[in-house]
DNA sequence: TTTATATATCAAGATATATTGATATATAAA
DNA sequence: TTTATATATCAATATATCTTGATATATAAA
């Protein structure tokens, strides 16, 4: 009961929905490529992404100074089915923008 | 994703799952039903059958004095797989008491 | 080491949602 | 008609969630 709110309540927010159509568009994705892509404050982006990878969506990788998130691999049903309805969505979603100051491969 | 976004608000809440997998398992009820068979009071009831119902889980049907909800048939495919998940969950549900006043065959 | 970058977390204010009690409306029984 | 029942809705309060700006921590470059 609680993990299944859990997992609604972190779907139940516009910008949420974004953020986790973006990273299933886009792949793995660190959280400056988020906050230069969509134009918002990192504490913002932080705060979002945890709820979406404690409510069992996405997973991080953390390498050097970056956190990689990306969509949890295996996905559960249920979970599979929300991304998918996700996708029918008309959102705005940005482009990918790599503009972190240092680059990386 | 407003309609979305309603669809999730509708089931972000532990009293609309336990109303509506009550639905689910009784079939048709109406209101005061729900009020003796919960213990909730009228207006609360009242209220969370709106939002299940604007959002698309159930159906309402008046007949006399009564207000009849039940599932939404035919449900999509979405809606249904958010029932089975919620038909999974371990919540308390009461027995249905039908206590309204004057009875009804 | 010092400094800068990347990320996480906290506290405060803003916004949304839930609960209650009161009231309105409609139907049917007396 | 009058009265009671069933339901819906509103206003006030309580509670939860989101956003921002500030601060903390960790890594790596200088």
């Amino acid at each position: 009961m609680e993990l299944f709110l859990d997992t609604i309540g972190a779907i139940n927010d516009a910008t949420r929905l974004r953020l986790l159509h973006f990273i299933d568009i886009n792949g793995e994705v660190c959280v400056c490529d988020i906050e230069n892509s969509f134009k918002m404050i990192q504490s913002r982006v932080s705060r979002h992404l945890k709820i979406l990878k404690e409510s069992g969506f996405l997973k991080v990788d953390r390498r050097g100074r970056w956190a990689y998130y990306s969509i949890r691999d295996p996905l559960d049903q249920f979970r599979q089915s929300i991304l998918k309805e996700i996708s029918y969505l008309d959102m705005d979603i940005p482009t990918l923008k790599k503009e972190c100051t240092i680059r990386r491969g």
